[in-house]
RNA sequence: GGAGGGGUUCCCGAGUGGCUAAAGGGAUCAGACUGUAAAUCUGACGCGCGAGCUUCGGUGGUUCGAAUCCACCCCCCUCCA
């Protein structure tokens, strides 16, 4: 990290990750005059940030390697609200309760990107409940709302969508969360002479109208830049898999799993992910690609990337735990394996269940552990031939296992088309 | 409050009394080919081994038979006030 280049918003800029900026020119020279502070927000919209996070989250830590004081601030507030930004419908409140608890958890997640003892440009996490809870309603109307305009307001591109399209609709509730929004940066450029915030490209609007309401609260000159979006080359949804979002949280999504999901990301993808999602030096990064042309053989992008995101998120331990189930499932003969090194497994976090009874059929076993949703769906799967019992492929439907199939008297594992695993502990 | 439009299987979206578990597309899954990639091809895609069963916002009706007709209710959208 100590090879980061001096000039951030060109490291930036060549790892693809300014969208828009705000004042370009005059952004510019004030970032490079002095120290700065900065923010981004987080939403609680689940109990865990996901790997869609790590962009601006990573942005935030940029920032800071070079010098710049980052805070991270997390929408106690805001997640009450529901940001509408290029959301196709209203969402459904969640309560104060489940969004304090996940407040909560998104801190100490926060927690973990950042450098909170370095001095002047220690990290510091907000949570802007603490200016919005007692914002009363006559105070947000005259002393915040009037510097709105509800005609500007409505032509942002981010409800847009929501305001146009038959069908659609958009709630006060949500049609105002810009507004608070603006609030955070008028009031962190009041609390912390924060200048900056940064979030992904559909967070513009929000931005703008903060560094508005900066103006007109404070008389403050405040900037905006936004990080593009991560989309994959095949045009669908970044993060998302068939088992859904992939989260930071390790008991959400295992490391195992983590480092699987990219370890699988497409050829067209890859050296664009490892700018956004790692601090590897873009020249460097151009190297591996160029070397992976002339190779002809297997790209090594991958592994580089799963590597090194799957350490920056889980760890060392996290990381050696995914490569050791990894290549034990997919390049080691399981036979092989000692009895310690399935125990190993389990806790590492290869999906394991526990089964009662010596024996039963394939179809159930298939079932039970998840691996299969229905009997029908489990029998496919089995006359396809696409499922492997310690790595044998097994295409009897009537087949049954038990203990003579295990391996030390209580482990089968069963393998399920290309990539699923699932450890059956018999008991 | 008034008038009109709408709620269909993961998503979009056909379907207005039986031929409809419900067209088509997307997504997803599996197989083949590969590199645990992409593209392509093949197949699956409510549940059930099966006879069959359970679905089309909810409840209750009409009918031999309803996603389709009727009543009431809930939710969404548009316009008017």
């Amino acid at each position: 990290m100590a090879d980061l280049p001096m000039d951030l918003l060109k490291d930036l800029g060549s790892r693809g990750l300014i969208s828009q900026i705000s004042s370009e020119d005059e952004f510019k020279s004030h970032l490079v005059s002095a120290q700065r502070t900065l923010y981004s927000g987080f939403d609680p919209t689940a109990d865990s940030l996901h790997i869609g996070h790590l962009v601006p989250l990573l942005a935030l830590r940029r920032f800071q390697l070079v010098g710049h004081k980052p805070l991270a601030l997390v929408g106690g507030a805001t997640g009450l609200i529901g940001d509408p930004s290029f959301k196709s419908a209203e969402r459904q409140l969640n309560t104060a309760d489940v969004v304090s608890g996940w407040v909560a958890k998104l801190q100490g997640q926060l927690e973990q990107y950042l450098d909170f003892n370095c001095g002047e440009n220690s990290a510091v996490v907000v949570n802007n409940l603490e200016w919005t809870g007692r914002l009363s309603a006559l105070e947000f109307l005259r002393d915040i709302g009037k510097h709105f305009s509800v005609n500007s307001m409505i032509q942002k591109e981010s409800v847009r969508q929501r305001l146009e399209r038959e069908g659609s609709g958009i709630s006060f509730t949500e049609f105002s969360y810009m507004i608070l929004q603006s609030y955070d940066f008028a009031e962190l450029y009041k609390r912390y002479g924060c200048t900056l915030q940064i979030g992904g490209s559909d967070q513009w609007g929000n931005i703008t109208g903060g560094i508005d309401l900066a103006r007109r609260m404070h008389q403050g000159h405040v900037y905006g830049l936004t990080l593009p979006l991560v989309t994959k080359a095949d045009g669908q949804k970044f993060g998302k898999t068939e088992s859904g979002t992939i989260w930071l949280d390790p008991n959400k999504t295992s490391p195992y799993y983590f480092y699987q999901f990219w370890l699988g990301t497409a050829d067209a993808d890859v050296y664009k992910f490892l700018k956004y999602f790692t601090f590897m030096a873009p020249e460097e990064i151009d190297e591996i690609e160029q070397a992976d042309l002339s190779s002809g053989k297997r790209p090594q992008a991958q592994s580089v990337l799963a590597e090194a995101v799957t350490k920056l998120v889980h760890g060392e331990q996290g990381l050696s735990a995914a490569v050791r189930i990894s290549s034990s499932l997919f390049s080691g003969d399981l036979l092989e394996l000692t009895e310690a090194d399935f125990d190993q497994l389990c806790l590492d976090g290869l999906p394991a269940t526990d089964i009662a009874g010596t024996s039963l059929s394939l179809v159930e076993a298939l079932v039970s552990t998840g691996l299969a949703m229905s009997n029908r769906a489990a029998r496919e799967f089995v006359e396809a031939g696409a499922v492997y019992v310690n790595g044998r492929k097994v295409e009897n439907l009537d087949a049954r296992i038990g203990l003579e199939d295990s391996l030390y008297g209580r482990y089968i594992v069963l393998k399920r088309g290309k990539k699923l695993f699932h450890l059956m502990r018999l008991t």
